[in-house]
This record gives C-alpha cells, sequence and structure tokens, in this order.
DNA sequence: TCAGCACATATTGTACACAATCATTGGCAA
DNA sequence: TTGCCAATGATTGTGTACAATATGTGCTGA
C-alpha cells in the first residue's frame, strides 16, 4: 500500500467533483470568486488544469466565467430557480416510478444507509453535509433507475439546487424533512412505482415551497443596514 | 461597417457550435479523431483554445475524451441511444404542451419558415443541412416554451440524437416525415397543447422505430466484406 | 512463420511567459 | 464637493516549449 504516499495529480473532473461537493456543502457560496491562481494553488496544479476544471462547472451552470474577469459561483435568478425545479418536477417523479420497479435490495440497503448518514450528520449540526447528502438521496435514486442520461441531467439539477437553497431557503433551521426520503424509500422497497412518483412530485412541491421567490427588488439597502449594527 | 473586416477571433464556444453543427449535419461522424492540432489550424487558432471547445463537446456528449489519446466523436452504444429517447419523451411532449400555450404569433411564423427551409434543403438534397434544421426544429419549440434550463437538455439531447442517427438510422433514404413537424405547427396554432402532447409523443416514437437498435454483435466482418468488393 | 520486445514517432498533458483587458485608485479641474 | 480621466495593479487570454504517454514499426529470437 505504499503506492498511496504517492499523490496522484488531480485530473480536471476531479477538482470539478471537489469545488461541486464544496457547492453542495455550501462551503462555497453564490457570488465567490474562483481565481484560477487561487484554486491551483489550493489544489497544487497549475492554471491550466483549473481552466479546464472551471469549463466544466460552467457547462453545468455551477459557475459564470466572464472575460477577462474571472470565474464566479453563478447566482441563480429567480426564474433560473423556477425553472430548476419545473425540471425537476419533469424529471424525477418518472425516475422515481423507474427506481421503484428496479430496485434491488442492495439499492434499498444503500439508500437506507444514505438516510442513516444523512441524519447522524443532521445529530451532528454538520447543516453543509447534510444537505449534500440529501442532493446524493435524490441521485442515488436515478441511479437506481438506471438511466444515465437523465440521471446526469438530475446531477445537474441537484447542483443547482444546492445554489438556489443557498440564496433564497427561507428559515436557518436546516431541518431539511428527512421523513419525505423516508417515505419515498419504503415506495421504493415495496416497489410502488405510482406512490413513488407521487410522493417525489410531493416532495418536490415541499421544497419550491421553502424557497423565498418573492421579488425583492431592495436587497442593496443591505449595505446601510450591515454598517447600522 | 468597415469593423467587419477584421475577423473577430473565434472564442472556445464559437469553435464549439462550429463543430456542433458539423454534428447536426453529419459532416463529421462518430468516431472521428479530432486532433487538437487540425482543428486549430482548421479555426486559425491555438491548441488551448480547441482543447476547451473540446472539453465543452465532452460535456456535452458529443465527443469522449481519452487521455493521451485524443478526442474523439462519440459513438452512443445502443444503451445510450435509448436513453436518449427515453430522456426526449421525458421532456419533449411536456414541453411541446407549454409552447402550444405560450406560443406567439410571431413564434408560429418563425416555424412555419424553419418547416418551409426543411423543405426547400430536402428538395435541393441537402440531406445534413435538412437533419440539422429538423433537430432545430425541436429546440425552437423548447425555445417557444420558455423554459431556459429545460431547453439546454433538449438541445444536448438533439446533439446526441444525431449521433445516434448517424449510427444506427436504417434506410439510406432521409425523407424525415416532416409532415410531423407540420401536424405539430398546427397543434401549436390553435392552442392545442394536449394535442401537441400526443403528436410530439407520437413522432419520438416513430423515430425511434426508425432506428435499428438490434444487438449485431457483429460489426467487425464489415471490414471482410469491405475488402472484398 | 510468429511471438515478443525495443525503438521511433506522433499526439496529448502541463508549465511558463507575455499580451490583452478590466477594476481600482489617485489626481485634476469645474 | 463632485465628476471625469489617466495611471496602476491584478487577472485572464493565448501562444510556445518541453515532458509524458500511447501507438505503430522493425528487429531479433525461437
Amino acid at each position: 500500500m505504499l503506492s498511496h504516499v504517492i499523490a496522484d495529480p488531480p485530473t480536471a473532473e476531479r477538482i470539478a467533483a471537489r469545488l461541486t461537493d464544496a457547492v453542495h456543502e455550501h462551503r462555497i457560496v453564490p457570488g465567490m470568486k474562483l481565481a484560477e491562481d487561487e484554486v491551483g494553488e489550493a489544489f497544487g496544479v497549475g492554471r491550466a488544469i483549473v481552466r479546464q476544471a472551471l469549463r466544466i462547472l460552467a457547462q453545468e451552470g455551477l459557475v459564470t466565467l466572464e472575460r477577462n474577469r474571472g470565474a464566479f459561483v453563478a447566482q441563480p435568478s429567480i426564474r433560473e430557480a423556477r425553472e430548476v425545479f419545473e425540471a425537476r418536477a419533469l424529471l424525477e417523479p418518472a425516475t422515481a416510478h423507474a427506481a421503484a420497479q428496479r430496485a434491488r435490495p442492495a439499492d434499498i440497503d444503500a439508500l437506507a444507509a444514505h438516510i442513516a448518514a444523512e441524519h447522524a450528520a443532521l445529530a451532528n449540526g454538520e447543516a453543509g453535509r447534510a444537505l449534500n447528502l440529501s442532493g446524493q438521496f435524490h441521485i442515488e435514486i436515478a441511479r437506481i433507475a438506471d438511466q444515465g442520461t437523465i440521471e446526469s441531467f438530475i446531477r445537474q439539477l441537484i447542483s443547482r439546487s444546492s445554489l438556489v437553497i443557498a440564496v433564497y431557503w427561507r428559515r436557518r433551521s436546516a431541518l431539511c424533512e428527512s421523513h419525505a426520503h423516508h417515505a419515498l424509500l419504503d415506495a421504493l422497497r415495496s416497489g410502488d412505482g405510482d406512490e413513488a412518483s407521487d410522493l417525489m412530485k410531493g416532495h418536490l412541491v415541499d421544497l419550491l415551497s421553502q424557497l423565498d421567490l418573492r421579488d425583492h427588488t431592495a436587497p442593496q439597502p443591505s449595505l446601510r443596514e450591515a454598517l447600522a449594527e
């Protein structure tokens, strides 16, 4: 096992995955600047690799590339937020339906373990990790459905949902209703596709309803408030 | 207007778009090698830009990047071909439904012009261009539906469908039944969402049925046949 | 005749250096 | 004091050179 001391140089995909995880855990939040030099130094790689990674993330809608300005973590507009959840409403119920019909015992176990980890993270106060696991749960369902193409789409949507939640989530009390995931697990275990589809649809509606997507039109005065305190 | 003589240097996105068009028109076909030097020379840019463009296309599933080997136009497997059309079946009927409800007269005119161009291309024997326009028709419907996120997914699926068609299309007689597009146009004009949804669903089923997705298991003997002639 | 191996070639991976461009800051004038 | 303009600093865009790696070729041996 000595070969493990040699740290294989991270590839562009690996760095993109690391950054994606950081977004999922809200360690990097919308609006943050991702300077090529900083990212490169953080991972110990050159700018060329970082540039490739940023291109991947831009293609997934996680960062926006501004010419001669740099890369910034995307800040989804209210409109984009709605679009993301409309797309999820189109894809995920059908995917859950398929997953319920294909789920094998090993898959059920994996999902159960997933939920357990989510609970544990919440208990430990690791809100970011819990949120990440919550998203992974949806991805896991897509994987069980065995539809690679749709799974990749859902991956993108989960990532962008993390950004949406970072911007528009209402209460600071995390408390991601994981009982919805429990109910989904039950439906998948019993192979009830219609039930799984309905549960997923309701789950997404719930999530959407937790967002504050009203048009603020006045986010700038926050500066005055910040200085007034 | 003299500023137009100065050819602005193509950006990575522009080159990716040009290559995507070439794929749509079957000018470059699955399996082709896209050497960085060749592509760079073709567009008059350096390898760095080409590399970014190839990364974009890889993210869209149009090319596969093999380490230290190069970039190749993706060759969708039978499984991937099915997945692409399953995803389209999930997204496009609902999108057509929404488009029927939002379509404005200008949109209808644009679609009609699109169909006319498609007919003209077919009449001129420009099969590649006709196929490209046929795909653009679907993208146009997504644009009318005004769902940017879903539109980007459909864009990817159209591109990958071009690859699928290039590999698995049955008869050489192109004859993309554009009467299906005509019927869709009528449904959109009359604002009948359910009809548009059904037509789109049937259209996709028709397309899928035109593919030969049987498991050949013997594509290699073609070499012998090729040499035998 | 064929298997195995070393070498040559071509292509990609990466680092570096310079040019181009933008944001900020400071100064100047009204 | 305020608006405008120029200089500066920093960051990205791009071309070039070198290193790493895979493929194909030719040789050697049995």
